[in-house]
DNA sequence: CGATAGTGTGGGAGCGCTCCCACATGTGAT
DNA sequence: ATCACATGTGGGAGCGCTCCCACACTATCG
C-alpha cells in the first residue's frame, strides 16, 4: 500500500492519465466501468493508478457527477431507546455486509427530536444522500411520504400497512405466529391465549392474525377474552398475563408477539404458581438474547434479521440504479426455535 | 420548509448572493460565521438564505475546502459479533447525540474481513474523513497508529495499554472492579474469585488488577486457583465458572468481568445446585439487559457507555478543530448497581 | 469506392463551493 | 493635509472530478 507520496496532495486523475499517456476521460471511463475502453488503454490505466496509489476523490466524484456514494440508515425516535436490541445491530450488520463490496457510504443518522428531523429533511432536499434506509417505522410516520414526495430511494424495514407502497423488506409475521401457535395446538393445548404488542403498529396486528388464522384453522372457537393486549414491554407482558389469568385460568398455552412481553408473562405464571411448560406453555417472537436467558428458555420466532438488512440494501442499492422509480416488497420467513418453554 | 422551487436544482451560494444583492464571498463568510460581515450584510444574506431555502453544497464545500465534515465511527472485525451489546449501541447513540448539533456527518464502517480493513485504509489516505471514533481495540492493533501516522485526529474508546498515546475516552475498570469485590468482601465472602476477561485485552487485564487490589487490600492472600480465564462470552463463562468449582469448591463469590460471562456462571451453579447469593455471590460487569433478565438478577458494575459516546465525539471535534496535534485521555467512573445476585 | 455506421479517444466546460488577493472605505495619529 | 492601518467587500482562480461534444480511426455495405 502506498501512502502519502510526492507534492502535497495524493494523486489526481489527471495525473494518473498523464502516467498512462491517456486523457482525462479515459481514466474516468475505467474507473467507470464503461465498455468503451481499449484493452490496451485500460491495462495502461489500471498500472497508472496502481503505481500512484490513486484513489477518487469523492467529493469532487460528487460534486460532478451530482450524487453522494452515500446512503443513510435512519432510526426514528421511538427507537433509539430500543437501539439496544438485536434488532438494529442485527439490520446495521445485513446492512454494512451488502455494502461491504460497494464503495456506498453508511451514514448513521439517530432521529430522537423533531429538531433532528427537520434537521434531516434540509438533508434530504440537499440532495445529501443518494438513498435511504428507515429502520422500524411506525403507522403514522411521515417520513416515508416525504422521502417519496422527494422522489429519494427509499426501504423500510417492515411496513405501516397492507398498502404501504414505499418499498420494504419484512419478515412473515403472520406465518411466523401461525406457525407459533399451530405449535402449541399441536402439543394439545386447546385454551391457547396470546398476548399481543401495541395494536396500533402493523407489526403487532399481523402477529394477532396469525394466532387467529392458527387457531380457526384448527376449527377452534376464536375467545376474545384469550386475547390481551400488551405494548412490547415486559411490563405489558405481566399486565396482560394477570388479565389472561383472570379471564381464563383455564390458560394451557400462551404465544407473547414479543420475547420481552413473553418474560414478563413467565415472571406472573412463575407467581401464580403455574408451571412453564406443564401447566402453561409459552412462546415469544424475536429469538433474542432474552429467550436463552429465561428459566426456561423460551420457544421463540426467528426473524432472519440480518437477512433483512442485507436485503435492504440490495433492494435500495437496484432502486438509486434504476433510472425508474420501482417499489419492491419483499417477506422474508421466520422460524420457530424450540426451546423448552413450550 | 421550502422543498424544491424553480429551476432544476436547489440554490446555489451564487444565488443567494445575488438575491441578497452582496458577493459570493460574503454568504461564504456569512455562513461560516467570519466574524468581517458587518450586520448590515449579514441579515441581508439571512434573509435571501431563509427565503430560498438554500442549504450548502456539501460536496462542494469538501471539495474547496479539501475537508468532508464527516468523521467515522469504526468498529473492527471482533467486535462485530458483539455488537448486539449494550455497548455499542450506547455509545452510538452518545456520538449521535453530541453530533446532533454539528453538521458533521457520522459515518458507520464495520470491518470484519482483512479486505474490508485494508479498503479503509485507503478511505484515509483519500481522506475521506476529518477523523475517527474507533469503538473498541485489541492490543495489537495497528489501526490506531496507522491513524496516527496519517495525522488523523483519532479517539478510542478504551485504550490497547497504560502507554497509549491516541487520544482515547476509558470507564474506570480498575475501580469498578475494585468496588465490586469490595462489596463481595463487604458482604462477609472470604473465597473471593474472578472470571477474566481475555488477558491479551487491556480492558480485562484492568478488571482483574481492580480484583487483586481489592483482595490484597483487605489483607487477603491472592490465590491464583480463584482466578479463571474466561473470553467474554456464555461459553467461555460456564468453562470458567466449572474450573472454579473444581479447584476451589469452596468458593463463596465471584466476580466476572462481563454480564454475558456472569450469566455463564449462573447457569453452572444452578446445575451444581448452589444458590446464588446464598451460597455464592455473583458480580457481573457493564449492567447489560442480560443482569436485569437472570434469575437471580445481577449485581453489576455499570460503565457510563453513553456519556463515552459524548465524550469521544466532543474530544474529537476539539481534536480536528485544533491546529496542532493534541492528545486527551478520558477516564469516566463506573457505579455499582445493587440488585439481587450479591 | 464512397457513404454509413460504429468504436475509441482527448479535452473543454462546468459542478458549487472556499481561499485569498485586490480594493474601497473608515478611523485616528502625525 | 498626509500617512498608516484596520475593516468590509467583490470576484478570480481553482479544488478533482463527470459529462459530453468533437474528432480520428476503423469496419461494413451497396
Amino acid at each position: 500500500m502506498v501512502i502519502g507520496g510526492r507534492r502535497s496532495g495524493r494523486p489526481t486523475l489527471e495525473e494518473v492519465a498523464a502516467r498512462a499517456g491517456v486523457g482525462r476521460g479515459t481514466v474516468s471511463r475505467v474507473i467507470n466501468g464503461s465498455p468503451r475502453v481499449s484493452d490496451h488503454a485500460k491495462a495502461a490505466v489500471e498500472a497508472a493508478i496502481a503505481e500512484l496509489g490513486y484513489v477518487p476523490n469523492r467529493a469532487a466524484r460528487a460534486l460532478a457527477g451530482n450524487r453522494t456514494d452515500a446512503i443513510a440508515l435512519v432510526i426514528p425516535e421511538a427507537e433509539t431507546r430500543l437501539f439496544a436490541e438485536p434488532y438494529f445491530s442485527d439490520i446495521i450488520r445485513g446492512v454494512g455486509a451488502e455494502l461491504a463490496d460497494t464503495d456506498m457510504q453508511l451514514l448513521l443518522t439517530l432521529l430522537r427530536t423533531p429538531k433532528e428531523r427537520q434537521r434531516f429533511a434540509q438533508y434530504l432536499t440537499a440532495h445529501r444522500v443518494d438513498g435511504v434506509l428507515l429502520a422500524s417505522v411506525h403507522e403514522d410516520d411521515p417520513l416515508p411520504d416525504l422521502l417519496e414526495q422527494l422522489e429519494m430511494p427509499t426501504v423500510l424495514s417492515g411496513r405501516r400497512s397492507d398498502l404501504e407502497s414505499v418499498s420494504y423488506v419484512d419478515s412473515d409475521n403472520v406465518g411466523g405466529a401461525r406457525s407459533a401457535v399451530a405449535h402449541l395446538l399441536g402439543l394439545g393445548r386447546r385454551s391457547v391465549a396470546t398476548i399481543t404488542g401495541p395494536l396500533d403498529m402493523y407489526v403487532a396486528r399481523c402477529r394477532l392474525d396469525g394466532y387467529r388464522q392458527a387457531v380457526e384453522g384448527a376449527g377452534l372457537l376464536h375467545d376474545n377474552a384469550l386475547v390481551a393486549a400488551g405494548d412490547f414491554t415486559e411490563e405489558g407482558g405481566r399486565a396482560a398475563m394477570r388479565a389472561l389469568l383472570e379471564r381464563r385460568p383455564d390458560v394451557d398455552a400462551v404465544f407473547a408477539a414479543s420475547d420481552v412481553m413473553a418474560g414478563g408473562a413467565l415472571q406472573v405464571l412463575r407467581e401464580k404458581g403455574r408451571r412453564v411448560p406443564d401447566d402453561v406453555a409459552l412462546i415469544g417472537f424475536d429469538d433474542s438474547a432474552i429467550a436463552r436467558h429465561t428459566d426456561p428458555p423460551l420457544t421463540s420466532v426467528r426473524q432472519p434479521i440480518e437477512e433483512m438488512g442485507r436485503t435492504m440494501a440490495r433492494v435500495l442499492l437496484e432502486e438509486i440504479a434504476a433510472s425508474t422509480a420501482t417499489r419492491r416488497h419483499v417477506v422474508l420467513s421466520t422460524e420457530l426455535v424450540r426451546r423448552e418453554s413450550a
